[in-house]
DNA sequence: AAGTCGGGGAT
DNA sequence: ATCCCAGACTT
């Protein structure tokens, strides 16, 4: 840290941006109270996901499990079925461990310290902050991509984001900037200045509060911030389906705790040689996903032996299902929207 | 310290 | 097409 940054009083900007956040604050249904239930629910829901993505899942799941009790009770299915469609599905195995958590490591009770918060599954130090912040009044700032953006363009910091310190640098910025008071409302000024005025892109800088005290933007920089040097890399995947029909039924399986769709359900990947010929239909599905370009090659089988077809089940450890049943589990996103157009058809 | 994990929206 | 999103976990 920069001698000249630490001397000075950048608290100012920190009690303007609370004060905008006192009228301007987006109304959101998390925000109707503070149980650090619903907080923390909302947090794991919004990693990585924009607020009108996640809303609809957020209101959901609250509903389906209004409180930790109903979710350490549910199994570890459902709640992978309440996060369906959502990605990132180590988010939904974790948040559900975490329940178990708290009622065995906490006595039920949601855990009131930063330090106890953070040793949740799914919980880092970002989301263990906003916790902490806004339920419990704890001074620690939440740096997440809002905050990057928010401050390396007040400060004009060319600090590389995509590097491993960045969470370092800018926690230190935050604390310049952070006031003593009301460290949950500066923790949600940043997260709404972040996303609906100091965009990635065509930042409202006219209507910043603090656009006095943006160094970027009184230097006519704003899109020079941040920066970040490491870029994307997306691959080519393949990948090939049976939908083995007999009559009603049909065949999934669940996939493991690795690769993609941690837990997710989908067809067999394979068929025994002799059913090729049964073979009616057989479709290629794009399907893109942020590292990751999948081909996903989709064969319609009908088998007319429940002999055969009970066999290969029961052999393979393959789950006979209907289309109800399958209702109750949570498949990818391109099976899913597979297997919805062959049962409407 | 680097790699991996989804899906939707904006540009 | 490319980037970003209320990041965390594994190696």
């Amino acid at each position: 840290m920069k001698t000249n940054k630490q001397n000075a009083d950048f608290l100012h900007i920190g009690k303007k941006l609370t004060k905008w956040y006192d009228t301007n604050a987006r109304q959101l249904p998390w925000r109707q109270n503070q149980l650090p239930y619903n907080i923390w629910i909302s947090e794991i829901v919004l990693q990585q996901t924009q607020v009108k993505q996640g809303l609809g899942h957020y209101l959901r799941f609250i509903e389906r499990f209004p409180t930790v009790k109903e979710l350490h009770q549910a199994s570890e299915d459902d709640v992978l079925l309440y996060w369906k469609g959502l990605g990132y599905y180590s988010r939904a195995i974790n948040v559900h461990k975490a329940a178990h958590q708290i009622v065995e490591d906490f006595g039920g009770e949601f855990p009131n310290h930063y330090n106890d918060i953070l040793k949740l599954k799914g919980v880092g130090k970002y989301t263990a902050a906003a916790i902490a912040s806004i339920c419990f009044d704890e001074k620690i700032p939440a740096v997440d991509g809002n905050f990057y953006r928010v401050l390396s363009r007040i400060f004009a910091d060319d600090f590389d984001i995509s590097s491993s310190k960045a969470f370092q640098h800018f926690s230190d910025l935050a604390l310049l900037v952070m006031p003593d008071e009301k460290p949950g409302e500066f923790n949600q000024a940043i997260m709404d200045i972040g996303a609906e005025i100091c965009r990635p892109k065509n930042p409202l800088c006219m209507f910043c509060p603090v656009n006095e005290d943006c160094m970027a933007f009184q230097t006519g920089r704003v899109s020079e911030f941040p920066v970040k040097t490491i870029k994307v890399k997306v691959s080519d995947l393949s990948l090939k389906y049976f939908f083995v029909k007999y009559q009603n039924q049909f065949l999934i399986k669940q996939r493991g705790n690795d690769f993609i769709w941690k837990k997710l359900y989908e067809f067999p990947t394979s068929i025994p040689e002799n059913w090729n010929e049964y073979i009616i239909n057989s479709k290629i599905v794009n399907h893109k996903l942020t590292h990751k370009n999948l081909s996903i090659e989709i064969n319609l089988i009908n088998i007319d032996s429940k002999k055969e077809f009970e066999k290969f089940a029961s052999d393979n450890d393959f789950l006979i299902v209907n289309e109800t049943q399958a209702d109750e589990k949570s498949f990818p996103k391109p099976l899913q929207d597979f297997y919805e157009s062959v049962c409407l058809s």
